[in-house]
DNA sequence: TATAATTGTGAATGTGAAATCACTTTCACA
DNA sequence: TGTGAAAGTGATTTCACATTCACAATTATA
């Protein structure tokens, strides 16, 4: 019998696994017998730290949540001029996905688009929580006179993001064989020229 | 006993029922009694047609391609000069995408993306397909002088999916509520105008 | 209008994965 | 070191599906 720890720890485990598996097989492939052997108990032995597999899947979003804010705050934390953490947020954005696989798999999954309405609104208040936090950068890069003034916080926070979740999605799609993070940044460079100052 | 219909009428309504069923609930909610309830026959009625669920997905699979082609060579079709064409491309996918709400769903499940190799590649060359017949409409601009001549056809395609991706994304994850259309209405036009010549 | 082929039907079976449960083992603490 | 609570285990049950099958109804055709 493997080693006994406290739920909290078990509950931590049992939702990195599950990212993990959710990373390589997608949401709809996430199963108990996967989580549990990543974790190294029996798939029942899941049943004590979650009700159920919805639990998990609850868990798995709140997780993300904060791997999203946590990822953040590590670039507003840096001491660099706004303008450049703005150029190099797609950068930045693409290389977290490309580490955490199982992130937009979790968030465009049709499981929580079309499950429970309760988690749909989670996770769409999770994306607007996102949205907003850029869009604050953005904000601060037009106040300090940086960026045009005209400049919509919201258009340049919609397009950061849809480049940087398509770079992922076709990462995914083809096993990580097509990267067009090149691609996405020269999109972006392009993009981004047209509202800044110069 | 419901009327009987030669099976190539019946591949075709069972294949369209099914784009339906994963328009309602996604790839992972496609059930063989939903969609023999929407054809109007019984679940086992199915297997006089098609040989097991997987044919069917693949059958989606062809489906999706030809919507996707037939709805470019609409466009292609148009009488309008070609930057004309490059403008209106946004709204007009974002449209289609919106009145084929299963496409997006069949594109991006990972009951395809992390399935057997060969839909994957299916599906791959599928984007490809697509993304170099929107590089062909801006080759054509670039050609006849009406944006910038060093522009890159592959940059701006993959800004077009991406942002069209996004919206059609956010539009199912909200039930329809959130319509991200304008936001990108927006983006695309400031993208645009960093090539356009003026 | 007989006949064969095709399509539709409902009941039955198969299957994979979630969930339950009685039992065992471990751990913290007295 | 003894005890109870918490955590782990494996067998079992449940369930929602896909799939099969024998039979019935319909259609094409000769």
């Amino acid at each position: 019998m493997s080693v006994k720890l406290d739920t909290e720890t078990r509950k931590k485990q049992i939702l990195e696994a599950a990212l993990q598996v959710v990373g390589e097989h997608g949401l709809n492939g996430l199963n108990m017998n996967d989580i549990s052997a990543e974790v190294g108990i029996v798939p029942s032995g899941i049943y004590r730290h979650f009700g159920n597999k919805d639990e998990i899947i609850k868990g798995l979003l709140r997780l993300t949540e904060s791997k999203l804010i946590e990822h953040l705050e590590n670039l507003e934390k840096e001491d660099i001029p706004p303008v450049e953490k703005l150029k190099s947020l797609l950068v930045y954005h693409i290389n977290f996905l490309r580490k955490n696989k199982g992130i937009p798999q979790v968030i465009f999954s049709d499981e929580v688009a079309f499950g429970a309405s309760e988690r749909r609104s989670f996770l769409f208040s999770m994306i607007k929580g996102y949205m907003s936090r850029i869009k604050s950068l953005v904000e601060e890069c037009k106040q300090k006179g940086l960026i045009q003034d005209k400049t919509d916080s919201q258009v340049v926070a919609f397009a950061m993001i849809s480049m940087a979740q398509s770079t992922a999605m076709i990462l995914s799609l083809t096993g990580g064989e097509k990267d067009l993070g090149d691609t996405a940044q020269k999109a972006w460079d392009l993009f981004f020229g047209s509202f800044e100052k110069k």
